[in-house]
DNA sequence: AAGAGCCCCAACCGCTCTTTT
DNA sequence: AAAAAGAGCGGTTGGGGCTCT
């Protein structure tokens, strides 16, 4: 049996928001709170819309201090760090940027973002590449307000300095690396850590080269690959001077340096001794 | 000036996860 | 413990606006 759908398809209003519409939701929420329940809201605030479909339009566009418009970039490098890290966890990454919303961010990166860091690559691999053995370093950085805590492949990326540099890790997302948030807001990084490893699809890219590889996820949340990871050719290029590079020219020619930064500039934090029984180490996200 | 093609982004869809009954 | 309901998430789409020819 199917589930039930959760209103009337048939007598909600689709498509884009009128002015009216909006001001009667935000009118609503604001007098009365969203009461915990999309599902409900619609009807008592007067509007023949689905409840997801206000819970959206709330989120992504009228609640206080939603940010839009240009992303700067020290937003470009968080995006850039925290996506090369975990991948498309749109919300988490959102988290760590106040005023901007998921689906802005994603936007973003579909549109734009990835377009200019891609933009930057070589179409051919680069030639030193380093072969995981054992399970790639930690990173831990001192946090500000925020804490996240995640595992990477990577060292570092120094300030986000430059898309290749961004990349040069691994660059993975895998089908058993899933979150779970608590309703206290920590997002726990143990799903599928329950058997010893898990396989996922492994995207990686060779400064540029892109290919998928398969991943392997042990118990204790360490991922590391069976292909091989580049490591060369860090370009320590502020985001201006890439941005100017990219407008400059259509072909990169861009002088090659060290891939692995030493400096820890990010907010990744790994808790070691956080663990839950039977299911290894932790991975936790505080916001 | 007008048509075609492209880009961007708001919104939808369908799925999973969490909570409630 | 199981089922149902609701919340949240990420992928995708469609249309409006912009740019190019």
């Amino acid at each position: 049996m199917g589930r039930a759908p959760c209103c009337d398809k048939a007598n909600v209003t689709k498509g884009p928001w009128s002015p009216e519409e909006d001001s009667k939701l935000k009118g609503f929420i604001e007098k009365y709170g969203t009461g915990g329940n999309w599902i409900a809201l619609p009807h008592k605030a007067g509007l023949k819309r689905c409840g997801k479909s206000c819970r959206l339009r709330w989120l992504n566009y009228l609640r206080p201090n939603i940010k839009h418009g240009e992303f700067s970039d020290d937003e470009d490098q968080i995006i850039c760090n925290l996506y090369a890290n975990i991948g498309s966890r749109w919300s988490i990454i959102a988290a760590q940027l106040p005023g901007r919303t998921d689906n802005d961010i994603k936007n973003y990166w579909n549109t734009k973002l990835k377009k200019k860091l891609m933009g930057f690559f070589p179409k051919s691999k680069p030639q030193h590449q380093q072969n995981f053995s054992s399970p790639p370093p930690l990173i831990q950085t001192p946090s500000t307000s925020t804490t996240s805590t995640y595992y990477t492949t990577q060292p570092n990326f120094e300030s986000l300095s430059t898309p290749s540099s961004l990349f040069s890790g691994a660059f993975y997302q895998t089908k058993n690396y899933n979150p779970s948030s608590s309703s206290s807001g920590e997002v726990n990084f143990n799903k599928g850590m329950d058997s010893d490893f898990g396989v996922g699809d492994l995207m990686m890219f060779y400064n540029g080269y892109e290919e998928n590889q398969r991943s392997m996820l042990s118990g204790d949340g360490f991922l590391w690959g069976e292909g091989s990871v580049s490591t060369n050719a860090q370009l320590d290029y502020s985001l201006e001077e890439l941005k100017q590079l990219i407008s400059n020219s259509g072909s990169t020619n861009i002088s090659s340096k060290d891939a692995c930064s030493t400096s820890h500039s990010n907010n990744l934090v790994f808790d070691e001794n956080m663990t839950q029984p039977h299911q290894g180490k932790v991975m936790s996200y505080y916001y």
